[in-house]
DNA sequence: AAGTGGTCTAGACCACAAT
DNA sequence: TTGTGGTCTAGACCACTTA
């Protein structure tokens, strides 16, 4: 193991690999914090920071004079994931699709300007496409991207390709987003592409991602067909929240 | 201040009075770890857990060989916040409202039992309240508590109390929530409280809620009307997700 | 009564950024 | 070089749960 890590981070790997490894098993205690502290022969203080990751990324709970448990093996989706489309649906074992309906290079309107914080008028470049789930349609994706983003995607194969990939290959990963959430009514582009009725209700997902330095990478509207995919958010009041974009069937217990 | 709460949860609270009274600046340096060691008189141990309290809140960033600095005011929307309509619209500055359209004890169906883990046919507590801000119809809210839960709400007065706080009085404060998200058409129900249109798009926020045992609490079908109020998320490759609700205008920049 | 995690003290050394 | 936050040690006492 790569030893300029700190003890804490690498106590967290090390007990995460027990944890997906079955080691500590589900609903099983974990060892206490004294015998952690002799079996890797530290002080406290690195196992219990160690213990505090674990406990907020939701996967052991309890204490106050109980042991602590392992609480649940499936983590929440990654900020990849969870950003691509691509990555989602490769995650669950399902096949994505995509179809150009439109690769085109145009002035940004004032509020399109405004949120990718450029000049209106300046040139954007703006894709729509048709995101399939195993063939069948789920999602009409409207993105707008800076110029200097965009020109990657105008020369790349967006048929085959993930945007989120190639924009990877050009050191423009998205390293944070806002994804904001609301119904609309299909209109007439939506009804063509997902074969939904004219009015008929649509989760709207609309995105604005940024890369590591604050600067806009990507404005997305994505329409997708009730039934294909829900959002869901868990959360609780002592530990972080977590999120996941789960096929529609899966309501999901406890 | 109650002295029976622990020194790092008291200065935890303080420093968030400085922050929102502006004694500590947005953009400016908070004060020294060694600096609030010897205000407070005390070590180094609370002072660094009440900081990364704030830190894990998105309040302060920076460090590492850099003094920290108070990031921004708006903090994203806590637990409670988040889950109940009331706290919400109270902390927007706007008023909320609400008016009872059912409350029923009848018996689970199978669905409802399953998530609520129950047996089939257990009996149930419905209540369907039409919630209102500054008097405009918002969202309907279908809920389901377990009879053990709903008692106390059937002799509540709903109209004037928030369902949060009628359960906390009771010790059944919610401590877990998943909430999912999808779209869904305006039903005759929906049409006649929320005044929209029949087949009108809705997002529907459904949310199962658990108290500190895990055992389930409430089960909710919420819709809301486009226009009033959006959710958002802000996710980050590093930094923990935050979520708020949003009335409908504010999309939000960076 | 014994064991657990929660809290706190009082030090120490480090990497890093600004001066 | 100085000051910052990041990390770590080696103790201690507490409240709580369980047996």
């Amino acid at each position: 193991m790569a030893d300029n890590k700190p003890l804490h981070a690498q106590l967290y790997e090390e007990m995460l690999r027990r944890i997906h490894s079955g080691a500590w098993a589900e609903g099983e205690q974990v060892p206490s914090e004294r015998s952690l502290i002799a079996e890797f022969d530290t002080s406290r203080a690195p196992v219990r920071q160690a213990l505090a990751a674990l406990r907020a990324d939701g996967l052991i709970i309890g204490g106050r004079g109980t042991p602590s448990r392992v609480q649940r093996i499936v983590p929440s989706q990654s900020f990849e994931t969870f950003v691509s489309f691509t990555e989602w649906a490769h995650q669950l074992g399902r096949i994505p699709g995509q179809r150009v309906i439109e690769a085109a290079r145009r002035a940004a309107t004032d509020l399109i300007a405004l949120e990718l914080n450029l000049a209106p008028g300046e040139p954007v470049v703006q894709i729509t496409r048709l995101r399939t789930l195993d063939g069948e349609p789920a999602m009409l994706e409207r993105s707008t991207f800076p110029l200097h983003v965009g020109v990657h995607l105008l020369v790349a194969d967006l048929d085959a390709e993930s945007i989120y990939q190639t924009l990877s290959a050009h050191h423009l990963t998205p390293a944070r987003a806002r994804h904001v959430f609301d119904a609309v009514a299909a209109e007439p582009l939506d009804v063509e592409c997902l074969g939904v009725a004219l009015g008929a209700p649509l989760l709207r997902v609309r995105r604005c991602a940024y890369d590591d330095h604050g600067a806009p990478v990507e404005l997305a509207d994505d329409r997708y067909v009730p039934g294909m995919a829900t959002f869901a958010i868990e959360n609780a009041a002592h530990h972080r929240t977590t999120l996941t974009r789960v096929p529609a069937e899966a309501t999901g217990a406890p």
